[in-house]
DNA sequence: GCCCAAACATGCGTGACGCGCATATAGTGC
DNA sequence: GCACTATATGCGCGTCACGCATGTTTGGGC
């Protein structure tokens, strides 16, 4: 094997994207020690602005979050990713979300109903999505971010909307233009000066990502 | 100041952003070189494969283009990043393809069109695109290149459609939603084993991502 | 054709980072 | 309780991004 990527960074991956809610106490802990590096990653990047980045060493974020730099290492291999997990685990839960509305519900309700649920409830921070999403150096993490979103959501749509195999295709696009639209309403959101609810950009967005008819519809 | 980032390569991005066909015989050089580090860095990147792309130094990018190692980050910052610029150069045409297409045009017609010459002529390279897109490392400078493609895109959608100021957002999205179909489109080709061509890909695909209807119209 | 200022390529040094390896420790099944 | 496995941490190495200083090329005014 050439290259053996760290064996216990894979382990926490393979975990973190199966299972949701662990039994286990050693994998509650590791969820716990997670969400506190990167919580605190968040913070402190904050706290420098998108300017000061580069100051946030991965010393100060393992200090913050009470754990050794080399167990910070373990769950993360970025600065970028650390600071982009809280917003990567959000826009995973999307697809299993859009299977939990019910079955009745129109398509695009569902589809917006889900999105705001996972997005904007509760409002999200102004100024923590103003960092991740102007930082150049955040740019391709956050978009990883949204793009997670996609698979678990093209999977749903081709559930709901009972899509065979053939409309594959069709779904994944339009998982993509789901995710694109949401990620669009984040910064054009960020871009208005008024007290807009988040949810109400969304929606907005999303009426022009997500087509009357369904793809198995058509 | 207490972040001063290379002042070469800042020089370097704005010239690249803004002209397209220098006259000047600096700016020709440079470009040049910047060619010249970035297909090597593909080329490197090829050969090794997806799995051993660490492998792929930064010295040995900088001596296969001819250049020093210094020189090589004083046009690039990281690795990803010269490995991706041919296809985020590629995405940035697609704005301006787009506006050069006949005004009688339907908007649909018209994007596909753009969105073929630019991504399908000539056929891309199946290696080089399937390392580009599955390779993990490179995910977020390769999602960092398809969304280069929409701003460009969006201004482009408001020009064609007669949008006003109020549409921003309905462009955003729906350029939003054709830089995913064309990046989904991407990872559909590479998954099919029958020679498909990769225009009729992008065609299917697109079609559900733009709406009969544009923004200024609905 | 010549000279000068600006732009560019390169060498060197530094601080930081990713990660493999080895070890101490904590949690788990029997 | 005990053996076992997963996790946290310390240490060290190889690599990288980039600021600074310097040599070299380019373009324009005369």
């Amino acid at each position: 094997m050439q290259i053996t990527r760290d064996a216990q960074t894979v382990a926490t991956l393979l975990i973190v994207e199966t299972e949701e809610e662990p039994r286990d106490l050693r994998a509650r802990n590791k969820q716990t020690t997670r969400q506190a590096i990167s919580t605190a990653a968040l913070r402190l990047a904050v706290e420098q602005g998108p300017a000061g980045l580069k100051l946030v060493r991965v010393a100060d974020i393992a200090s913050a979050a009470g754990v050794s730099p080399r167990t910070y290492n373990n769950y993360f291999s970025s600065r970028e990713e650390a600071i982009c997990a809280v917003h990567a685990d959000q826009a995973r839960r999307l697809g299993r979300t859009l299977l939990a509305r019910p079955a009745g519900e129109p398509l695009a309700e569902a589809v917006a109903a889900s999105v705001v649920e996972c997005f904007a409830t509760p409002e999200p921070d102004r100024v923590g999505l103003a960092m991740i999403m102007s930082a150049s150096e955040l740019q391709g993490e956050a978009l990883k971010a949204f793009t997670m979103a996609e698979e678990p959501l093209a999977a749903a749509l081709a559930e709901r909307t009972g899509a065979g195999p053939r409309d594959d295709l069709a779904c994944q696009v339009m998982a993509g233009a789901i995710a694109a639209a949401v990620r669009v309403a984040g910064q054009y959101w960020l871009g208005t000066t008024e007290r807009v609810a988040f949810a109400d950009v969304l929606r907005e967005a999303l009426r022009y990502a997500v087509p009357a008819e369904h793809p198995g519809g058509s």
